[in-house]
DNA sequence: ATGAAAGCGCTAACAT
DNA sequence: ATGTTAGCGCTTTCAT
C-alpha cells in the first residue's frame, strides 16, 4: 500500500546513471542521448515516479501555484463567477499547476498578509479596499491580473465591466419605454460596481430632468433577500414607482417576489430591470429584462493574459479594457403609453 | 520595489545568532530564551520576513496544501456548493494552508494522475467513476474525506445525503396531496444522486400500485435548460401528468418556465416538486416545494473531520453518515381533492 | 554525453 | 540555551 518513495536517485541507481542524468532525461534536455532518455523515461513510468514539486519549486524559485483572490467569498461574489473562473483557468493552464483560491476578506479577518507562494495571481476585485492586497501582490514582481473592477494603476493588467455604461443603457431603455417614476435598489455599498451603477442612475435621471426621490432609492447588498426587503419598504411607503432598477438580478428576483406577495403583478403593475443576466434570469417568471455583464469575456481576457505572462510572453491584449455590457430585453418591463 | 529576499540566515547574521536559533525562535521552540525569541521575532517582522514554504515543505514532507476535488466543474456541480465548501474550509483551516481546487474531469481530460502535493483532500463526489481517483488519493495514506455520495469502502470518512429517503418523502407528500399521475425529470445519468432519486421514484410508485409511464419519465442533466426541454416533451405528448417530480430545483425551474410558455399555470394546471432547495427556490414564482439537501451539514462534517485528521486527532464523528434531507412545503404543489 | 559537487531555505540530530 | 552539521529532492554549474 504505502509505496516507497521513488526519487530521481532511486531511478539513477537502477538505470546505472547519475541522478543528474535522470533529471536531465526527465526534463527532456538535449544533453542526453535519445536512447538513455527513453530508457529512463520508461523506468520512471514503471516505477510510478512523480517529481517532488516542493524540491523542484525550491530550487527553481517557483511554486507551481496560481492563486485566485476574491474580495469576499462569503457574500457579494457570485458563486457562478467563482466557479467559472476556477474552471476556465484550470483548463487553460499548464499541467502540474495548482489553482489556489483565497479571499481578501479572510486575510483581513486573520490579519494575514498574502502568501508568497504563487507564480501568478488573478484577482477578482469588487472593492477599493482590495488595493492594499493588490499592492502586496504587485510588489512581488510576479504576474498579477486584476479583473472586474477598474484600478487606479496602469502597471497591472486590468479588465472590467463598464457598469456605468451598462446602467445608462438600462435607464435609457426604461425612458424609451415611457417610465419616469423609477426607483432603484442599490448594491453592496463598498463595492465599486454598486457605486458606478448608482452614479449612472443619478446622472441619467438628472440629465432627463427627473428628480431622484430618496424614498425610491433603497440600499440593498446584492443578496436576493436584500432585494425582497428593499421592495417591501417601497411597497409599504406612499405611491409606487412604475419601474424599479435593481442593481443586480438577484435583488430583482427578491423584489419581484415581494411584489407578488403583496399582490402586485410584474410587469403589469410594476416593471423591473436588473443587472448581470445570471443563470436564472431568462427562466424567471417573468423573464427578467437585464444588462448582461460581460463576465465570460473578462474571465477569458484575464486568463489569457495571465497565461502569457507566466510563460514570459508579451500578452496581445491592452493593459486595460472596460468591456461593454449589453441590454437584454425580456418580459419584466412594460411599455407605458 | 524588488525586495532582497530575506531568509533565516539573513536574520541570523544581523541578530548574531545561528540560523538554527532563528528557526527555533520563529517556531516558538522552548529551547530558546524568551528574550532572544522576542528580539528575533521583532527583527523578522521589521525585515518583512516570510518563510519559504517550499523549503519548509521539502524538509517536513508536507505541502501546506489542502486539495478539494469535484467530479466536474463544468457542469453538474452546483457553483453554490463549490463556493460554500471553499469558503468554509478556508475559514476553518490553520493559517498558511492553501486551498487548491481541481476536478476529476479535468484530470481525465488531460490523462493525468492526481498531484501528490497535498496534506489532505476533500472530495465532493458525484459519480462512481470518481473511484479510481479516490483510490489514488487513499493510496497516499494522507487524510481523505469523501462527501456527497456514499462510497463502497469503509476506510475513508464519508458523508452523504440520503437521496433515496428524500425522494421517498417527496413522493409520499405528492401522494398525500392526491397526486397519482406523476412524471419525473431525471438528473445526469452518471451521477449517483440521479440514480438514487430515480430508483426511489420507481420503488414508491410500485409500492403504491402506480404504473410508471415511460413517456412521463424524462432524462435531464440537472441543468435548467434540460428541465425546460424535458418539460416540452411532456407538454407536446399526449395527456398531462398532474404533477412532475424534478430531480433538482434547477430543472424544476426550467420546466415551470416551459409550462408558462405553453400557457399552463403552476400549480393550478400542473404541480411541481424539486430537490436541493437552492438559493432561488424560495423566491421563485411560484415558490418551489422541494426537498432540502443537507449540504451545509455535509460540508460541515467533512471539514471538521478533515481538520481533525490533519491535526492527527481522532475525529469525533462516525466514519459514515447518510444525512437526511427534509421536505420543504411551499407553493408549487396543488392539493387535489 | 555523462558525472561530481554545490546549493535552494529550511528543520532536526547531535554536539557543546 | 545555542551552534554545527547534515540532508530533504531537485537543478545547475563545472569538470571530464
Amino acid at each position: 500500500m504505502e509505496e516507497e518513495k521513488v526519487t530521481i536517485k532511486t531511478i539513477a541507481k537502477i538505470a546505472n546513471v547519475s541522478h543528474t542524468t535522470v533529471s536531465r532525461a526527465l526534463n527532456d534536455s538535449p544533453l542526453v542521448k535519445e536512447e538513455t532518455k527513453k530508457k529512463i523515461r520508461e523506468l520512471a513510468a514503471k516505477m510510478n515516479y512523480t517529481p517532488n514539486l516542493n524540491a523542484k519549486a525550491l530550487v527553481e524559485q517557483k511554486s507551481f501555484i496560481i492563486v485566485v483572490y476574491f474580495t469576499d467569498m462569503a457574500d457579494g461574489t457570485s458563486p457562478s463567477f467563482m466557479s467559472a473562473v476556477i474552471h476556465q483557468i484550470k483548463d487553460q493552464l499548464p499541467k502540474g499547476y495548482e489553482i489556489a483560491v483565497d479571499s481578501f476578506a479572510s486575510l483581513r479577518r486573520a490579519k494575514q498578509s498574502i502568501n508568497l507562494r504563487f507564480d501568478g495571481a488573478l484577482v477578482v476585485s469588487q472593492s477599493a479596499s482590495d488595493d492594499e492586497y493588490i499592492e502586496q501582490l504587485a510588489e512581488t514582481g510576479k504576474p498579477v491580473v486584476v479583473l472586474n473592477r477598474k484600478i487606479d494603476r496602469d502597471d497591472l493588467y486590468n479588465y472590467s465591466s463598464d457598469d456605468y455604461a451598462g446602467t445608462t443603457s438600462a435607464l435609457n431603455y426604461l425612458l424609451r419605454m415611457g417610465h419616469r417614476d423609477i426607483a432603484m435598489i442599490a448594491g453592496r455599498k463598498d463595492f465599486a460596481s454598486a457605486k458606478l451603477r448608482c452614479q449612472a442612475f443619478y446622472d441619467v435621471l438628472k440629465a432627463n430632468d427627473i428628480a431622484v426621490r430618496q424614498d425610491w432609492m433603497l440600499q440593498g447588498n446584492y443578496s436576493i433577500d436584500s432585494g425582497y426587503k428593499a421592495m417591501e419598504d417601497i411597497l409599504n411607503a406612499g405611491d409606487l414607482p412604475s419601474c424599479v432598477f435593481a442593481a443586480n438580478d438577484d435583488m430583482a428576483m427578491g423584489a419581484i417576489r415581494a411584489c407578488e406577495d403583496y399582490g402586485f403583478k410584474v410587469p403589469e403593475d410594476i416593471s423591473f430591470i436588473g443587472f448581470d443576466d445570471n443563470a436564472y434570469s431568462q427562466y424567471y417568471n417573468p423573464r427578467i429584462t437585464t444588462i448582461k455583464k460581460p463576465t465570460s469575456e473578462i474571465t477569458h481576457y484575464g486568463i489569457g493574459v495571465l497565461k502569457a505572462l507566466i510563460d514570459n510572453k508579451q500578452p496581445e491584449l491592452p493593459r486595460f479594457e472596460n468591456l461593454k455590457p449589453a441590454l437584454v430585453v425580456r418580459d419584466s418591463v412594460k411599455k407605458l403609453k
